[in-house]
DNA sequence: ACCATAGGTTCGGTCATTGAACCAACCCCG
DNA sequence: CGGGGTTGGTTCAATGACCGAACCTATGGT
């Protein structure tokens, strides 16, 4: 065999037929998931990401160049004057929600931290099941009708911009609105 | 702030409040869903591993005592003449299941695969739904009794023999029997 | 002219992953 | 008793990914 040349080591996993495996090419690398995560809080831009996950600059822009060419996120230009650029998530994208939700309740019931946020079905206030399902309409609930209200153990008073804006109740997708208060600045 | 120092890299997203960065923090490294999914197809022994993931030696090793460490593996001696070891998923890990299921219903619909595998509900052979429902019987159904079906898509013939044992229908947990045929040997 | 903002790119250093080789029990077979 | 096979690892040099910090570009405000 000649173990086809080219990219031997990094996102691939060559060997397997299976579609989890496939996913996690796609979404599978280090920080990737937070950065959809963030987008389906309503993040757009590229500096509250930066902001918000405290993630390398170079990082961050390879991400979303891959996320962007794979169909997740679409990058669009939301004012011309001074170029400005946004990411924003997409039906793809969307289509993540429940895995994250399964995710995040996984971590949440596994590693015994508080309930940092809860999710809610926006028509009857009812938090959501495990798979994102509201218990008492007995439906999937869509992601933007999902409410994300903050829970007690949230740090009340975050350094940055986005963790504030993320601090009061906001439905899914909603983007934040970015009181554009300093830059990366950091300390 | 004198961010801790140690840790600065690696596997930890210092900054992030969150249980969807908690779980990535733990299964969220390259390779370590895959050995979750195949434990969950009853995958056990190391070799197996090994043959079916086409993973680095050194790389397995390390994703199995952190699996073990966290939890959601178990190392247990399945023989003591030679001595031999096995790592047998926990409920911890079994608890993955709904967030691997979406995972792959995902990568299936967007990124057009024939289907490769099918997941039913052993008592009334429905196939499941997103999250791992049985949308006949409208529950929930435990991991023990979803039955693995081979599509058509999966390659008939493969050279590892997990994947050959993978080949016909099974439950989910039982482990798979290892015909033994040859260790590691490649080619 | 000067500073600030948004969205990047470049760069040297460090960490993780890779493939291949080696190790160590123990068994079976002759 | 010696040789080979199986299982479950460890070690090592090389490569790629990730890190933080610095720099760049375009524009607007004052």
């Amino acid at each position: 065999m000649v173990t086809v040349d080219g990219m031997a080591l990094g996102k691939d996993y060559a060997t397997q037929e299976c579609s989890i495996a496939r996913a996690l090419e796609v979404i599978g690398e280090r920080w990737t998931l937070l950065v959809i995560r963030d987008a389906l809080y309503g993040v757009r831009r590229y500096n509250d990401f930066l902001l918000h996950l405290g993630i390398p600059r170079a990082v961050l822009a390879a991400r979303l160049q891959t996320l962007t060419a794979e169909g997740i996120l679409e990058k669009r230009r939301y004012q011309e004057s001074p170029p400005r650029e946004e990411y924003v998530i997409t039906e793809r994208g969307i289509a993540l929600w429940p895995t994250l939700r399964s995710l995040g309740v996984w971590g949440r019931e596994h590693f015994a931290e508080t309930q940092l946020r809860r999710f809610e079905h926006a028509d009857c206030g009812t938090e959501l099941g495990p798979y994102g399902e509201c218990p008492a309409c007995g439906t999937v609930v869509p992601v933007p009708d999902v409410v994300m209200v903050p829970g007690p153990g949230l740090n009340p008073d975050p350094a940055d911009p986005v963790s504030r804006a993320l601090l009061r109740p906001k439905r899914l997708l909603e983007p934040i609105e970015t009181t554009t208060g300093a830059a990366v600045q950091e300390t």
